[in-house]
This record gives C-alpha cells, structure tokens and sequence, in this order.
DNA sequence: AATTGCCTGTCAGTTGCTTGTCAGGGATAA
DNA sequence: TTATCCCTGACAAGCAACTGACAGGCAATT
C-alpha cells in the first residue's frame, strides 16, 4: 500500500515513517501542505495521513483543495486537540477518519487499513475474483483452477481470498495473521507457512505454472496477471 | 445477497459491513447520496441500507431520485433521530422500512432479510422449481426426482424448497432455521442437521448422484446444474 | 377412549476432517 | 560457511457433521 504523509514534525513523519515501511507500505513524506497537494496530485496514493499544523497552510485547506479538484483518495486526519469542533470541520471538509495525538501506531495502522479496504470498497465489488485461471466465487463459496474445482478448508479459503484481493501484492505473514486470524500480534507461530504449503498443494499442482509466490522475508503474494 | 450500504460514518459502515459480510452477504459501500444513486443505478443490489444524514444531500434525496427513476429495489432507512415526522417522510419518499439509530445489528440484518424476501415475493415467481432432475411443484406439493416420485413431511418439504430457491447457494443452519422454523436466533439444536440427513435418505438414494451438498462451517445447498 | 401411525425434535456416540504445533531438512543471502 | 528464512511431513486435540434410537405429540381411525 502506498501512503502519503504530510506531516512537518521531523520525530512524528519519522516514527510514523518507520512504522509504516516495517509493514511494508511505500510512505512518501511531504512537509508542507503545498508540497503534500502537489504529491497527492501523482494519484499514485492509496491513503493520505495530514497533519492539521502544517507551516504553510492549515490541514483544512489542504483536504478542501484536493476535494474540490476531484480527488477521493481516503484522507485520515492527525489532530494534536481532542476537541470535538476540530473533528467535525474536518470532516465537514472532506476528510475521512480522524486520529488525536498521541496515538498507538497500532491503532493508526489499523484505522489507515481500514480506510483503504472501504474505498477499495467503492468500485462494486464482484462476487468473483479472478487470477490468471484460478477462480473464486465467494457467494457459492467455490474455486476452481482452469475447469478443475478445488476443495479448500475455510482457512484455507479466507487467506486466498485476502491474496486474491490484491494480485500481485506482498502479504506479511503479520498482515495475514491479522486478516485472518484476528490476531494483533505476533504469536510465534508458523500457521501462516503451514497453510501457504497447504493451499499451494492444492493450487499449484505440478504441472501448473505456478501463481503463489513467496517473496523472502517479506511474505507471500499471488502472481498478477502476466 | 448484495447490500447497497449508503453510510458515511465510518464507524458505522464499518460495523455493518463487517456484520453483513459474517453472514456471507455481499456488501458495498457508498458514503455520500450521489455516490449512492450511482451505485445503485448498476442495479445489481437486493436491498439499499440507506442512512438519512449525509454529507452531500439528505437521504430523503436519494430515495425520492432512485423510485422516480424506476428503481423499486427495496430501501432501509437509518435514522439517528427517533421523530415519528421523519420516518412517516421516509415512508412517503418511497422506503420500505425504517430502524432508529442505536439499533441491534441483529435486528437489522432480520429487517434485511425480512425487506429482501418480500420484493422477491413480487416477482412472479414460477410454480416449479427444478434441479438437475430433481423437480418440486410448489402448487401440487410434488416431488419427484426424474420418474420417481418422493413422499416428503412438512418441514422436509419447506427446507428442499428453500435450497431449491437459490441452487447452488450456501444456506447456513441459521438462516434455515429462521425460514423454516421461524427462529430468529439459535436455539442451540441440531434439528437441521436431521432433516438434512432424512432428505439425503429420500432424494440422494444411493446410485444416484448426490445433490445435496455439505459446506462444511458454512452450511448446506443444492448442486447446481453442472 | 383407546389404538395406530406418522411427524417432530432431542440426544449421544461415532466418524472423519480441520487446525495448529513442532522438528528436521532445504534453500538462500551475506 | 554461517545464519536466516522457509518448507513440509507427522501428529494430537478439537470440532463439526452424521446418524440411529427414542419419546412426545398430533391426527385419523376403530
């Protein structure tokens, strides 16, 4: 996931910065408001993070701004005051979801994953999703690989649907267990790989070009189209 | 079942979509009315969850824009106040049913579901329900699979009849037992699992090929054709 | 009233599958 | 080479589903 921080604070775009990398998000930092409006512009964000004290101009404009030229990105707001006016406005301006400082990392983690997954929502979503010949019909709970349908466990299953929702890209095994299992942290535990020798078992039987691909100490990720 | 969720609190989108989609249920997400309008305008949904307070125009709007157009699929209201004026006014827009804000999310799914089978009541809907060469004639309470005719008690009868409604969909135990028995929650028995057991004795005789299929974790359904 | 036959729902024993742990061996990068 | 990282076969515990047996209830019949 890619995610624009615009934030002038050196220690907060840092620690945030870090954080962000370590769950294997792009983050691209802005220090300015102007300089975070003209990134944005790229489109090539999933998220934006926008501090409110910006040197330049006050993280309302910029929300208002990029609003008015038509971009939808998911904007999650990072405010130093709890106070209720300041959330309201910013969401009266376009953003959409706010976090007061300070925060858990955690919890801004999960509210920017949160936020990516609804927009994401946006585009109607087909009930079937598609990666090269693997095919899974999540309303009759069935995947088939070219005609040959695939018996899969509901493990099984969640995790290759959270794979088939974004082909090509990189799932931590954190992520996975996080998706998944629920789990907040880290158990210590190998379930991820064990399920992955599972599902490529019945996925990528020999013969077939391989499409579940690990990527070394990174995670796993299905292979996108080509 | 694909849900149209017109909601742009995030907090509570959120909720509901996560409760929705637990319940297999296809969700999507639209958090302004004109995004709404759009949305549903693909017309692929089967009931539209509509909040009143949104940030572009009132949820009055969006009903009134949908049923001018034509569309008649059935609408939830939400509404946060409890005023007896607003959902007298939902109702005259054109909604099908209103909840008041806090609600229980099980009684808003009962409400989808209850919204969502009486639309499809409107339907015309044929008399004979037919799967591979299983055949029920709902008028003459028949059944007979190819030549052979299948004496079959009320409840074995009502539960074929609901498999045979959607072939090929997964119906969990929960959701049998809230159409065939008229729980609404679970009584924590077995039941359905017996009926299922004497239907597959009366419909799966052995030698033919089993059409009713367990799910395991999830449910029960019909083969479909193929 | 009593009898009979069927429908219905509960229960408990069994079976088979799913799940997660672990350890040993392979593969890969430095 | 060495240190990680990853893969996978084996296994035990736990569950979910299946099914035969049974008891209560209802309705038709005697």
């Amino acid at each position: 996931m890619n995610v624009l921080l615009v934030e002038d604070e050196p220690r907060v775009a840092d620690f945030i910065d870090r954080g962000l990398r370590a769950e294997n998000h792009g983050v691209t930092v802005a220090s300015s408001g102007s300089e975070g409006v003209d990134l944005a512009k790229t489109g090539e964000f999933d998220v934006i993070v926008l501090d409110l004290m910006l040197p330049d101009m006050h993280g309302y404009e910029v929300c208002q701004k990029l609003r008015q030229e038509g971009d939808h990105t998911p904007i999650l707001m990072l405010t130093a005051m709890d106070a209720l006016e300041d959330k309201i406005k910013g969401l009266k301006v376009g953003a959409d979801d706010y976090l007061t400082k300070p925060f858990d990392f955690d919890e801004l983690l999960a509210r920017i994953e949160a936020l990516v997954r609804r927009s994401h929502h946006f585009a109607p979503q087909s009930h079937v999703l598609q990666v090269g010949d693997l095919v899974l019909d999540r309303e009759l709970l069935e995947v088939r690989r070219g005609d040959d349908p695939i018996k899969l466990t509901a493990k099984e299953l969640a995790i290759l649907e959270l794979l088939m929702s974004a082909p090509g890209r990189v799932f931590s095994r954190t992520r996975i267990l996080n998706q998944v299992w629920g789990y907040s942290e880290d158990p210590l535990t190998n379930v991820v790989d064990v399920y992955i020798a599972r599902l490529r078992r019945k996925i990528d039987t020999p013969g077939r070009e391989p499409l579940l691909d690990t990527v070394r100490g990174h995670g796993y990720r299905l292979k996108a189209a080509g």
